[in-house]
DNA sequence: TATGAATGAGTTTTCATTCAT
DNA sequence: TATGAATGAAAACTCATTCAT
């Protein structure tokens, strides 16, 4: 009995997803330059030729598995900002990085580890030079909506405060009291 | 007639600190791995043998790299946390770390992107397993100090605002207003 | 369609045989330090690399061959020595030892060269260290048996002509009359 | 007060056995190919570069050191083997060996591990050539005057027998009972 | 589609020898 | 004469990628 294509399709997707989540541990646990393709296709059950067949270099891994954590990122933060800018939706902006972070914490930790390379910068300029400044945008316009006299520096510095809060997770997701901590920022910088 | 000994070690010295420096631009540039010692010695200007001459591997220059770095820091921070705890050494403390920050910022963009790494994290156990506690301490009895009900967590959000500050500046040195940021964070935690 | 495992396995097997002899005829010729892997894989037909997807290193191709030397030997000897101790027994024990040496004259000349590096003594030790003193006792026995007044140094004699044996046959294996050799030993220590 | 040259001769002249002596401790601890230069030099307390002024390269260190040897041996076994042809002679012949075999057990030790290689090989060729057939001469002749009917085997039997306690001396001159070996051997060979 | 053997360019590392002083 | 810094050629080893089957 001959498969259809749709099984096909569906073999290969579920393949391809088994690939990418070797390729996430091992490098997440090596460092990507580290680890040898041998080894993720060992912990995929695949062999090394086949590997090649789904995908077209360590690089292609690489920048898939981060690229994937800036498109949810991205897609989570446009929804909430799409809407008018309240303290209810900044809350659920904070929230919705803190749920990202904590549903994916090797990718993050990967992406944290591989920020600095040429791999990797390449991605990030592509997926983010536009939707950052819309970002920008409206948070300090909720700055300003709050009566705030520097709300550029207000940005900045509630960025500080996200991007440690993400860092200090990644390097200690298990003892990191990262709820708590999303409180104290909202109550800092949100609600008064 | 040979050099004398002084001349050796003068010579010595010049040329560990060049390859050094050639080590940390290239490292920090191309990342770790990505980098070979034949782009740092050329980058040094020496023969790629001689470096094997003033240092055992190339995993040596990241560590020396790496390890002065938090020399500096701990020494900074033993010495501003020596004094009793006050607003004042508070203050200090926090500058120090900025003033460390900024005499270095491509050693710390190096560490950063080798912070998850088994070659990295060996040294950081090795040199902070027990100043780390120390300052910890520290901190969190000037938290109580100050009146504060739940001073481990003000320990935590501190730290985060701390390693915000830290990474957002080594990710663009250049427009991160890390002095303005830091009046912030002593408003915040210290001066109230 | 994909070669089965047992394919695999015999091309491993293959190739594996062909270095090792590759090895053995290079590092016998020109030692072991100065013989390369390169030439090594050049006499093998294969890459350098594939030399390393077989064996972890240039001294694992030395250890085995010379280790597998003395799982011969020690066979042969554990085997003629496990009957009780007689003439005949002994007379085995004796041509065992000349057929191993006829049989691998290029292993010998390996190990005589290499035997007092560390590499080599490090083998010895852990396959031998237990057999030996089983050996001596043995023969010791033998000469107890025969009425000798001193065992001890008749098995040291005894040793010193098989040592002869073996050296003198590894330095020109075309010329030395090693059967005739043999009878001789055979009559002065064995029979009478 | 500047040196005469005679005493310039005195200084260079020790120092170069001061080079041969370390050489020969290094040479012989850890083997030729794996010892550096650099660690005779330490090892002789003068400079690398000096050591060139003294010496060719480092080959020529090992086959001086290998030579001399020969050197010596050659000569103690030409002058007992002048002499007519006695069992006085015979056992001086021997007594002589073992001497010279005590008197430097690490360059016989280095000679051993070295015997099978180019560079040693070539020294051999031309030290020995000629004197080899001589000596084999007049010990056939000894055998054929004590009644021997195979005096060529004797040889043979008898080399065996030096060789094989040359070689057990060397593996481990501290606990080979070389003398009473040397005994049995005269006993055996030579007074019937 | 699937395998893992095979490649080869590239990497780190070593060290006898040379050279400026 | 004397030093050890400096070289560079060659070594061992790695691994992403290709390929025969």
């Amino acid at each position: 009995m001959p498969r259809t294509a749709k099984q096909f399709e569906e073999i290969r997707a579920d393949r391809k997803k088994a690939i990418l989540n070797a390729a996430l541990h091992v490098f997440s646990e090596e460092g990507y330059h580290s680890a040898s393709i041998s080894k993720v296709s060992k912990a995929a059950g695949v062999s090394k030729g086949l590997m090649y067949n789904y995908f077209e270099s360590k690089v292609e891994l690489l920048q898939i598995l981060i690229g994937s954590l800036f498109d949810d990122e991205i897609n989570g933060m446009r929804k909430t900002l799409e809407q008018p800018v309240t303290e209810q939706s900044m809350i659920e902006f904070i929230q919705m990085g803190t749920k990202i972070l904590k549903s994916k914490p090797k990718q993050w930790k990967l992406y944290f580890s591989m920020s600095t390379q040429p791999e990797v910068l390449k991605i990030l300029q592509d997926k983010f030079s536009t939707d950052h400044i819309l970002f920008s945008t409206k948070i300090i316009e909720f700055f300003k909506m709050k009566g705030d006299k520097n709300p550029e520096l207000s940005l900045t510095y509630f960025s500080t405060a996200i991007t440690g809060k993400k860092v200090s997770y990644i390097m200690d997701p298990d003892n990191y009291p990262i709820d708590k901590i999303e409180k104290l920022i909202i109550n800092q910088f949100i609600t008064t």
